[in-house]
DNA sequence: CTGAAAGCGCTTACAG
DNA sequence: CTGAAAGCGCTTACAG
């Protein structure tokens, strides 16, 4: 059907090797003026070359696996994964790499997870804000699959995140230099690497300036709008409630300010809301959302570079923590009293 | 160094063929026994078959292509792409079929597209909301090469896209009913397919109920929240404004809601607002919105069962048109006079 | 029920 | 500078 080099070769009565070296321009260095006219029927047959066939010899596929584990029942939806997968868009199509997305992927079934991970023709995987899966690296660290863990550590493997205990602590530091000592959180999933260093990181923070660390000022919103408007109901609904509130992540941010509107709690009068991201929608809000910023995009971008590094070269594991940064909106503001309307 | 179906044949002192067949369960019959044995030693090294040389002789990589073009800055901003991309997902899943990405895909360059396209090893493509690429879907088909077209139509392909003229047309009863003679529009993209249908659907409806087509109560929101508000602002801060506004994606709904509360406008009772899409954030944005529900998942899961279906059998190329239904939530309500605070 | 062999479309030593 | 040949790891007719 469709032409192959044997066809030009014939074609021209020449040996496949110099179509082949022709068409690569190199290793081998071909006549320029034969080279020519190889690249000339090429083009009249329509030939295009079987990546397939390559890759079988070059052990190369020139394909990543960007890997969700079941935790998430979609892929994208929060910004912060939107912005990660973006970032490792750009930076693959920037390196001539493809990317596969391999999602709902099972912890539980071990042999079954090896098994769809390596079966994609993936040169190397991108695991990103999964549970902890260590039984899993541990297998593929055995074959010396290169893989890298984004929002998360891995002894064995290079790891990206971001640096959450610096941007909580901006983020209080804020709330507590406008004069908060009331603050609650809405936590991530703990079982998640970020959900679990931003809410150790917020108990080391009262701890350490000897706040009040409330119980039930802190709920579990599991990083989605849903649940975080549950927990922050929970929270804002007592007459004891916080004055300022540090939520895991953005969309849980912007699910309290809807909690507070319905409970006629004004933001940022009585109520200060602090979330984690900067996504799109936390300018969009109102009012406009106080957050600490992640470079999501370029963490992707990381991610896929250090990949490519590490397939390329065994480049050895390390940790990148990308710096935190505060953008102070108008959801912040000093605690004033007596203003529960 | 992996272990290959040759290592388990010497092993056990069998043909490679006899190894393949047992691996794979037939087509041609193998002794129970030998069977097991060669099952056992292949767990014993640890052994996986190699998908690339099978897609080599089979010409079937179970790769599927979902294309973006470069209109799109982000591959999954939108929650109507997200929708899509996981019901894309999650069929590919159930059918066995790995998803390949390709994104910022550029139009004008007609051979770099085909070249990018194809050499990705998958079977088939599904192009995703993009501009009207007829010259590279006529390259395609020439070379009888699969793919569907999502969110547009195609004479030579299947087809998969959302009932955009019904949907429009129930959000405007609803506002017509509602008592609404004065309504204006924030139009999506103009060259992308839903953008250009909703419009003109738009345009239709308000011919055939006599009502005024003002020039300036139509903005163009480009589907972005950015453009969305800049759009919002520009026929919300005329005296004259419409009572109402259809909005041809929730994004731009949801950022017209701001400029509205900008601009002191109270809705619903100073404007409603109708948004397309029926987003996770439609729900909790503030006035929860009405909008078009439009079944995303589904038309992507629909996209990939009707791709593999044409890959398998050349099926016939067809459009399948999906319902639109009307949610009616709280941004909109009969229009009041004299309001304008 | 099993083996020996050809072949998928390439790359790359080995010879000249 | 070029050709003939081996081989990547599989599948699948062709023989028995």
């Amino acid at each position: 059907m469709a032409a192959t080099i044997k066809d030009i070769a014939k074609r021209l009565n020449i040996s496949v090797s110099t179509v082949s070296y022709a068409l690569n321009g190199g290793p081998r260095p071909v006549a320029p003026e034969l080279r020519e006219r190889v690249l000339q029927v090429a083009k009249e047959l329509d030939y295009r070359p079987n990546r397939l066939a390559k890759s079988l010899i070059t052990r190369r596929s020139h394909i990543v696996g960007v890997v969700r584990d079941a935790s998430a029942h979609d892929l994208v939806t929060s910004p912060y994964m939107q912005g990660v997968l973006n970032g490792v868009l750009n930076a693959a199509e920037e390196m001539g790499q493809n990317v596969l997305v391999v999602t709902r992927l099972d912890p539980h079934d071990l042999e079954g997870a090896v098994d769809r991970l390596l079966e994609g023709h993936v040169d190397g995987l991108i695991f990103v804000a999964t549970f902890t899966l260590t039984p899993l690296y541990a297998e593929l660290a055995k074959r010396r699959f290169p893989y890298v863990v984004l929002s998360g550590t891995d002894q064995a493997a290079p790891s990206v995140c971001v640096d959450n205990a610096g941007g909580v602590r901006l983020a209080l530091e804020h709330l507590y230099s406008l004069g908060h000592r009331r603050i609650g959180h809405i936590e991530g999933i703990p079982g998640h690497f970020d959900g679990r260093e931003r809410y150790e990181a917020f108990r080391a923070f009262l701890r350490e300036r000897n706040l009040p660390i409330e119980p039930h000022w802190v709920a579990c919103g599991m990083f989605t709008p849903f649940e975080g408007a549950t927990a922050a109901r929970a929270i804002l609904a007592r007459p004891d409630r916080p004055t300022a509130l540090f939520c895991a992540n953005d969309e849980m941010a912007i699910a309290a300010l809807g909690v507070a509107r319905d409970l006629g709690i004004r933001v940022p009068e009585e109520l200060s809301v602090v979330g984690f991201d900067d996504a799109v929608n936390a300018s969009y809000c109102h009012p406009p959302l106080t957050t600490v910023r992640q470079p999501s995009e370029e963490m992707g971008a990381a991610a896929l570079r250090t990949l490519l590094e590490r397939i390329e070269d065994q480049s050895p594991a390390h940790l990148m923590r990308f710096p935190a940064t505060l953008v102070v909106r108008s959801s912040t503001a000093p605690p004033t009293k007596g203003a529960l309307s």
